[in-house]
RNA sequence: GGGGGCGUGGUGUAGCGGUUAACAUGCCGGCCUGUCAAGCCGGAGAUCGCGGGUUCAAAUCCCGUCGCUCCCGCCA
């Protein structure tokens, strides 16, 4: 139907007879001329239509509206003098049509779909997607998820990997998120559980001798969604045999790296290598294990001035082994005035009560360097000690210094706080891709509520070789072989090497509250595959959605997902989920039992 | 499970106790042979998400509910 796409023509094809097809961008109606801006994925080419020269053309023309679907013949022409347009990429010509084919009609959108800015309420989107696909940077985003993902196959591709596909309908695990269930009809009673990873079936690949596996893998999650979750995405899955954490690491560093300079060119990385951060490090330092380290707000550890200090809190915490932290937000308090100050400290304050914290002292440094130190606590620290904080904190006149003190988690969540509450006031570059390693995560974080450890990754993670002894003495200080990639806030992926060897596999199960029975029932073939020559063999798992956000500069992932859920895990414009006919459930032997209102 | 935000012609917003519910754009009609966010003239289009309450009077205040969204829990 059409010779050539509506962004290719240029000076080049004048005089060439061509057929283009497309939706109406834009019509205006000049009378005996009507200009028709003809649009398709590839860009905008405008037509004219002359009532003397082409009259039926003209006369369908005249009926034409936004978003009708039409195929125009006509000849290719250099536009006159001073009527190009350098806004558009075909600006410099314009299709002289003789023939208008109307091959669809649409009613007029219920958004615009021919301009972009401005916020669109996402429900109207939702329930029109098919529509809202059309608008340039939906087109945009969808066809950088594609590239993305193409680039990734043919990185691969070229280091040997092959792709191989995992089932969707496959078996429950207990740990984790919770599982998304498929009933079975042949096997009444019985469930499918949909992966939440291909975990295990990739390690089975290595098993079965591929050597360097990936997918991309949809996984699926029951949980409540968030602007970067949704409860199916999708995941690069890859695994390699007979490599260590820093093969894994090098290889998945070079691939971001190549992503970001061939597929987003606009986009700079921040440091090269990636920074590496020690999860303990990361904690302490920024109250979360995926920083944003695009900006330098670090809680620094200054118990030891601290607890010289004549405030009571102070000393007591230190007293009972507690830190006292303090984080430094450059000229905050230089741009305030007194009042202004009580203020922002008051809200800083609720936040940090929020977050678990009982208070949140502060200090301000004046810029006069005569000028006394203010806030609440400044008459508990003598002259001698204020000098040893301001030189530990590296402070300058005008800075605010936050005082935290308390249990390590609730330090963790202030800092996690403050730092994404002074992180939307900076304003911070979204072209900026701030990667970093996060590693030596513990193989266990305690679960005080069942009294049992919880695995930090997952149960398949090998403890670093050095840390295995401790599996038996201490499983809490044992570090796992894991590292996450984040990126500006963000984990973009995970991954670790991978116990092969049943003893050590066996080990974890009691320390995560499993008997063996169970281990047995559940891993049973994992245990067993482990038994035939299962190779040393690590891996990772990319959130394909969340980079390709971060790519696209999107506010949510919903922006690069063609046909996403809402936050209530429905689809407003197709109605899932929905009730199943009684025939359905008969076959299935399911009976519903709705809760009374 | 909990906390916050939003909901006003098709769309985006203003109005925040008494307005003829305003503006822009879109839509419909007319004029126009070089426009490109076209222009000019005219017109239609809103019981202000829904239900209840307070009040002489409610888009506006209160309660409930529904929808979308952000966050905590949950989830790696």
């Amino acid at each position: 139907m059409k010779t050539h796409t509506c962004g290719e023509l240029r000076e080049k094809d004048a005089g060439t007879s061509v057929q283009l097809a497309g939706w109406v961008n834009r019509r205006r109606d000049q009378g005996g001329l009507i200009f028709i801006d003809l649009r398709d994925r590839w860009g905008i080419t405008q037509a004219v239509v002359d009532l003397e020269a082409a009259p039926e053309a003209h006369a369908i023309a005249d009926s034409v509206r936004n978003e009708y679907v039409l195929r125009i013949h006509g000849t290719v022409r250099i536009r006159p003098e001073g009527t190009a347009n350098p806004d558009l990429a075909t600006g410099d010509i314009d299709i002289v049509a003789d023939q208008i084919e109307i091959l669809n009609r649409s009613h007029t959108p219920p958004f615009y779909i021919n301009k972009d800015e401005g916020a669109l309420d996402e429900a109207l989107r939702m329930r029109h997607r098919y529509l809202d696909l059309r608008r340039e940077t939906m087109q945009q985003n969808i066809l950088l998820r594609h590239r993305v993902v193409k680039f990734i196959r043919d990185f691969l591709d070229a280091e040997d990997f092959i792709e191989i596909e995992t089932p969707i309908l496959f078996k429950t695990t207990p740990e984790g998120a919770r599982d998304f269930l498929v009933p079975s009809r042949l096997q009444p009673g019985m469930f499918y559980a949909l992966p939440q990873s291909p975990q295990q079936l990739k390690q089975l690949l290595m098993v079965g001798g591929f050597e360097r596996y990936f997918q991309i893998a949809r996984c699926f999650r029951d949980e409540d969604l968030r602007g970067d979750r949704q409860p199916e995405f999708t995941q690069l899955d890859l695994e390699m045999s007979f490599v260590q954490r820093e093969d894994v690491m090098r290889l998945m560093e070079q691939l971001a790296t190549e992503i970001v300079r061939q597929v987003t060119p606009q986009k700079r990385l921040i440091a090269q290598p990636f920074p590496r951060i020690r999860y303990r490090d990361a904690l302490e330092q920024y109250g979360t294990d995926r920083p944003d380290i695009r900006f330098d707000l670090r809680a620094v550890d200054i118990s030891e001035i601290a607890g010289r200090s004549a405030f009571p809190v102070f000393a007591a915490n230190v007293q009972a082994g507690k830190k006292v932290k303090c984080m430094r937000v450059p000229g905050l308090a230089g741009t305030l005035s007194g009042t202004q100050l009580r203020k922002v400290a008051r809200d800083l304050e609720t936040m940090a009560r929020r977050a678990g914290a009982k208070g949140l002292a502060y200090i301000t440094i004046p810029t006069d360097p005569a000028g006394e130190l203010k806030g609440p606590i400044g008459k508990f620290f003598s002259v001698e000690l204020k000098l040893e904080l301001l030189a530990a904190m590296g402070a300058q006149g005008g800075d605010l210094l936050l005082f935290m003190s308390d249990e390590a988690q609730i330090v963790y969540a202030v800092t996690d706080a403050l730092r994404n509450h002074f992180k939307a006031e900076l304003d911070l570059d979204d072209d900026l891709l701030a990667f970093c390693w996060i590693y030596d995560f513990p193989e266990f974080i305690w679960d005080a509520e069942h009294q049992r450890w919880d695995p930090s990754q997952h149960m398949f993670t090998m403890p670093l070789p050095e840390d295995l002894h401790l599996l038996d003495s201490d499983p809490g200080r044992a570090r796992g072989s894991q590292y996450d990639l984040v990126c500006n806030g963000y984990e973009v992926g995970g991954g670790s090497i991978r116990i092969h060897d049943r003893a050590i596999q066996e080990k974890i199960f009691p320390l995560i509250g499993q008997s063996m029975q169970q281990a047995i029932a559940e891993f049973g073939h994992m245990l067993e595959a482990f038994e035939y020559g299962a190779p040393p063999h690590g891996g990772m798992a990319w959130g394909i959605d969340r980079l390709v956000m971060l790519l696209a500069g999107a506010p949510n992932i919903r922006e690069v997902i063609a046909f996403p859920k809402t936050q209530g895990g429905t689809d407003i414009m197709a109605h899932a989920p929905s009730t199943a006919e009684p025939e359905q459930l008969r076959d299935l032997h399911i009976q519903l039992d709705m809760p009374a209102e």
